[in-house]
DNA sequence: CTGAAAGCGCTTACAG
DNA sequence: CTGAAAGCGCTTACAG
């Protein structure tokens, strides 16, 4: 079943074809201007009949573009991790570039940083958290030169672009939602500390109680780490309490959805008897039922501009730390009781 | 703030320094033997020191190994796609490799599927379902002779090396499961007609029952497309018949899923009034309460060995087309009533 | 508007 | 065990 392999055409196989110099090619290829139209079209038309596309390794070694695009993660999972894929993935297209994912550890995995960044030349790289806060990481791409765009970063950086919503407004958005809704005693479970949303989240959360004169208590502020079993243990935890909480707030969907399972087990009635609300929308919080009420964050969408931004810093370094603002919009469904009626 | 930017060691550096010819410092670093010790080191102490590693893309456009592998993907989303993602990552970083990902649209995305695969050199390529079954995609590889491997594919190619469980098997297991918990009227929610996966299952369905003596009544066969909101217009059919099914088998975790909240949202107790089974395992099957007896696919670990068969191919040619099986296993949880006591 | 030459950083094929 | 030369397929910098 060998089948012949056919070899794929060069630049010079069009530009001999076409009757013009490889130079010529290359401006069709990179639309540069000042080619005049018929050998335009005659190029064209050699490389659409040979199936001619610049070769990405020669491009990348020749020139200064390199149409490799760096997605560096720690986890590759979960709903999050999708949406900003699907968000670059849609980019990268549009702008002919290819995307390269990249698993770096949280801290420490300085050996394969600096393998990974010395061995591609990359015409930027796109973080999300918690790496978009490794200073070793942004050090090192700073070191090289290398365009890069941050998601929701924590810690701040005035040469990098970067995306995020306003994660503390939101949350005193949310606090304050279930204080109108009635609820006082609203417990609340953090995300993973290495995520910086984490902590303007329960910033936002402390400062709303504050505001509105009530009293925060640090038995129902408890530790969790935006995975849905560290959900099922803080709520464990929350509702041992002498001092139920009305409502919980947990830091993402999925330990939302972790203290919903861990509800129904002790036979509470969501929201009856507890109110749940979580963060992201993400799709987990439309699947459990009652349905979450939740903030939702346009994560896909952010990715896309944080790939828009580093593309931007690369042809204009002065663009270089630029920092968009998304809106975040509260879901409300099914999962909150309103104590006022 | 401009730091700056320091050039990167190339070989020819190293090679200087070293006090050897560029040749030996290639081979040094592509392992091959036939080098003095004491050159080697050398090599190695000033690599080290230089922070060099070779440039992928000048090995890519020179030799005739690439450390590229593509990942061709129809929607980059949901639960399983991470877990190929994470398996196919954890080998490309151990084989020293690339991981470049393409959304490729299920069938007629030629335009792109020729401009990836003309202008990217790839080591091989990996294919998930139902991209794995698109026969343009097949030949085009074919065409330039880029090993490739397949997960769970569903038409035969026996120049590819392949992944994949005995679908039939475990759904025949998994309807013979119910069958022997007492159920007879047993719904069956088909998957994604485009991934092959969803006929096996369904064969595998048919046969359990009419192996038992059971018929197969139409009425209780639904399509699905592995999405939950296909899951629950399933539900809402099939629990509209006048003779309601005992028990529902969708052909994954999702549907599964819809399925739950369409009982809920009827006032059905599962697995009381209903039992549910799902199949592949997803992190949703432990979510959701009851949690979902599933037949769970080892999918991390066939990307992983999918990656393995490619380079095993690429390596010796001889090699594609091998067939890898997995094992599959029954994950009894709290979704079935015995209906036997 | 166009092209000839050099070079990007490696590997290949050869020679020793 | 080692190296000199050519070449991979492009872009760059320059000249016209």
């Amino acid at each position: 079943m060998a089948i012949a392999k056919s070899k794929t055409a060069t630049m010079s196989d069009v530009a001999r074809l076409a009757g013009v110099s490889m130079k010529t090619v290359s401006r069709v290829f990179n639309n540069e201007k000042y080619v005049a139209k018929d050998k335009k079209d005659k190029v064209l038309a050699v490389a659409t009949e040979l199936n001619y596309h610049p070769s990405l390794q020669a491009r990348g070694l020749a020139g200064s573009k390199t149409y490799i695009v760096g997605f560096f993660v720690d986890v590759p999972s979960g709903d999050y991790i999708s949406k900003v894929l699907r968000g670059l993935l849609s980019r990268a297209e549009e702008a002919g570039c290819h995307l390269v994912v990249e698993v770096l550890k949280d801290r420490g995995d300085e050996v394969k940083l600096k393998q990974v960044l010395s061995s591609i030349r990359f015409d930027g790289v796109v973080l999300s958290p918690p790496i978009c806060d490794d200073v070793v990481v942004l050090n090192a791409l700073r070191a090289i030169g290398v365009p890069a765009a941050r998601i929701a970063p924590g810690i701040p950086a005035k040469d990098m672009s970067e995306v995020h919503i306003d994660d503390y407004q939101a949350a005193f958005d949310m606090t304050e939602f279930l204080i109108g809704k009635g609820h006082r005693r609203i417990g609340f479970i953090k995300g993973n500390p290495n995520h910086s949303c984490s902590l303007d989240r329960e910033r936002g959360y402390v400062r709303a109680m504050q505001s509105h004169g009530i009293e925060v208590r640090n038995e129902l502020v408890v530790p969790g780490m935006f995975s849905f079993a560290s959900g099922k243990e803080a709520a464990e935890i929350l509702l041992s309490r002498t001092e139920k909480p009305t409502a919980i707030f947990a830091c993402n969907d999925e330990m939302a959805a972790g203290v919903l399972a861990v509800a129904r087990e002790k036979g509470l009635a969501v929201p009856a008897d507890l109110s749940i609300v979580g963060f992201d929308d993400d799709a987990i919080a439309t699947i459990v039922s009652p349905a979450l009420t939740t903030m939702r964050q346009p994560v896909e969408a952010m990715a896309a501009a944080a790939f828009d931004l580093m593309m931007q810093s690369a042809d204009d370094e002065s663009t270089a730390g630029t920092r968009v603002e998304h809106a975040y919009v509260l879901c409300d469904r099914e999962s909150v009781a309103d104590l006022t009626q």
